[in-house]
DNA sequence: TTATATAATGAACGTACGTTCACTTAATTA
DNA sequence: TAATTAAGTGAACGTACGTTCATTATATAA
């Protein structure tokens, strides 16, 4: 896992001190930015929140933007550290899937705001931060991706080669969808009956079907 | 259609011209928003694209935001007037529908930069101008609904009633997963096969059981 | 032609905000 | 205790940018 690609520069020398400060910035940050978007909200209300002076904040970042940077790679971290541990891969591979699918999905309704922040602001981060980002995202969908792999060559599944990474794809945005399209989603469905469905239908399309045309 | 749901204030009384610059304007945005964001765009520079200096530009709106307004709504116009004349309801349900599949789908590739665009920024407009967006956006999904519930109703399709509005959101979020993704989709599939894949999942989950009469 | 209304102009205004830096406070060392 | 280094401070700086307005150009009417 590539940890810290982007080191910050900072003028503190106490190393132990920056991890501590830096992630106070981050929930100092972390509401504002989700609340009011990143253009919104200034340094000054950072650092007050932060609970320290301006000058103070700039001691532990170079820019503005490091803070972005700092904000987007919690976020995917904490997603991931809450997925990954929560995994249980089994002998039934169905099931593996669908749990891997209701973890998902449950963490991204716990953290809507966060997931939507990521999509609307990464692109303010430099190129090469944003590319750290993706790579983030990335991972996540290599963890579903893995699991339909492992499901086809067991016998579990059937699924064209080529199409385990698209249905890879499809399961992240699907669940990202809960995220964005919430306000009409929640009209109509639970989180657990959206689970559901979505989860019976995905599993439809990859179960070995008997019939299989084509 | 709500049109003009939201009308921006002028000084200009001539309403032909207004239409005209107005659309000058949207056209000379709609770039540099895409390219650079709607913050880091500057009025001065749309006013220089546009031919025009910033005073005439600020006789035609108000604020900023009103060019944001403007070109979201210039956006979600054009891939609404290039869908729905595309589509052929016929008596044949899932020709319709995967017709109508294909259709989003090309639009969304042809337009893809401005259908992120319209995710990441829609966040700027005020809680009025962001509704009329999403008016936009629904009035797309329903669109897809129709379909599904006709063809529902003749027996085409076996679709749980309560499940088309969420078929519909789907159909809509796996079209723009190809605009949000692209870089990584582009590496395995044509655009065409896509549709094709995307498709045949969806009929697949939605077609009347095999052995029943269409 | 002169007078009036409309449209176009861009310098000037005001201010918000990221960033710096001269200075203070606290901790560490000799 | 004095000297040295590290950490914290916030007023001040600079400037970028949205917006305005006094002025000029153009079209229309009298």
């Amino acid at each position: 896992m590539a940890k810290k690609l982007k080191n910050i520069e900072s003028n503190v020398k106490d190393k132990h001190l920056i991890e501590i400060r830096r992630m106070e910035i981050v929930k100092a940050a972390v509401d504002l930015f989700v609340r009011k978007g990143f253009h919104k909200t200034t340094v000054r209300e950072i650092a007050q929140r932060f609970g320290m002076s301006v000058g103070t904040l700039y001691e532990y970042i170079r820019t503005k933007e490091d803070i972005l940077f700092l904000v987007c790679d919690y976020i995917h971290t904490s997603v991931s550290m809450r997925v990954k541990p929560s995994l249980r891969i089994t002998s039934d591979n169905t099931e593996t899937l669908s749990r891997a699918i209701e973890i998902y999905f449950k963490i991204i309704d716990e953290m809507q705001d966060y997931i939507i922040f990521l999509y609307q602001e990464t692109k303010s981060l430099s190129k090469e931060a944003r590319k750290y980002i993706f790579n983030a995202e990335d991972e996540m969908t290599q963890i579903f991706e893995d699991i339909l792999l492992k499901g086809s060559r067991e016998g579990s599944f059937s699924i064209d080669k080529k199409e385990s990474n698209l249905i890879a794809h499809n399961i992240m945005v699907l669940g990202q969808m809960w995220a964005f399209r919430r306000w009409v989603l929640k009209k109509n469905y639970t989180l657990e009956r959206y689970i559901e469905i979505q989860t019976s239908s995905i599993l439809s399309r990859i179960l070995s079907d008997p019939n299989a045309s084509k």
